[in-house]
DNA sequence: ATATAGTGGTTGCAAATCGCAACCACTATA
DNA sequence: TATAGTGGTTGCGATTTGCAACCACTATAT
């Protein structure tokens, strides 16, 4: 498809904008969802699969994700590009801007505000991680449990930052 | 409509996740157009007027633009709220993002590349400047152009920063 | 007063997309 | 040999998209 204009917000709003290709990373991301099967049924929205196939299609078209058979068994195994793990700042600015605009649940939104308050450095750290993850960078030392602990764990006890 | 799920990234999604709407909200925000023909008109994507009439009445609902009817005659004016204005942040994210992984015209992408190269600050600067503009609060002192202004500049030069 | 251009949209309609439900081939395990 | 799990596909009705034409009103020019 050749774009509407060669104007970058819309070249990304083409590849991005519609209500679940962000979902779908948002999962990939923070819920570590890297098969068909967990995207579908860890789905808080509930995705249809017939949906779910063709955004995957689509992401790995678009250079988001890759696609990786394993060897034995059918398992497909997605996996974020950088590309892919560089759309974590658009995610963080839909996530703070629902926080503060939008209603939601208290148990959901907690995740948000822990990651807004940790101030920008932790998506860069968060990035850091997907690296480690998804492309096989070597991982940085740090003391203490890396970002995606410290969300589930916040989330895991409904953790609200003090002041 | 209830929403899917109490996520604060779905609860964005569900207002700003489509085709247009960030799109229509770009127009205002860059081009500084604030009534109907100039979006209709204006759009370089081409927009429909009966979709961009239905994003218009989504996105008042949603309590990002309002619509103000001038007095005499039946123009509407649509101005940007502190929700709408705070889009920004996901709309320089989109671009950024855009400008880093997929194709565009250079004419379109120096605007993108100018707001990335003045750094975080820009941002928050322009949301100040869209506030005394849409929302009548005093305009802060400074000198020199406004940011609108320096990317008009920009763009009309075909401008590269130089490092 | 009458015509012309501009305003903010609405209406019809065909094509594309969405999304529910059922189904399928294959693999791993019991 | 059955059962559960994998990664999807297929059918099909409902919704959304987007092109084109049209409409009522206002402002301006003749």
């Amino acid at each position: 498809m050749e774009p509407r204009s060669g104007c970058p917000i819309n070249a990304a709003v083409e590849v991005l904008g519609d209500r679940w290709s962000l979902l779908v990373l948002r999962d990939v991301i923070f819920g570590d969802r890297r098969h068909f099967r967990a995207l579908l049924n860890g789905s808080i929205e509930g995705i249809a699969s017939n949906i779910l196939a063709d955004r995957l299609v689509r992401l790995v078209e678009a250079g988001i994700l890759t696609r990786g058979t394993a060897a034995r068994g059918q398992r497909a195994r997605y996996s974020l590009t950088e590309a892919g793990i560089q759309t974590l700042p658009i995610i963080y600015a839909l996530g703070n801007w629902g926080l503060d605009w939008l209603p939601g649940s208290e148990e959901l939104r907690s995740r948000q505000r822990l990651m807004r308050d940790e101030g920008p450095a932790f998506v860069e750290e968060l990035m850091d991680e997907l690296r480690t993850r998804h492309l096989g960078a070597p991982a940085k030392p740090h003391g203490g449990p890396g970002p995606l602990e410290r969300l589930d764990a916040a989330h895991a006890a409904g953790v609200q930052t003090e002041p």
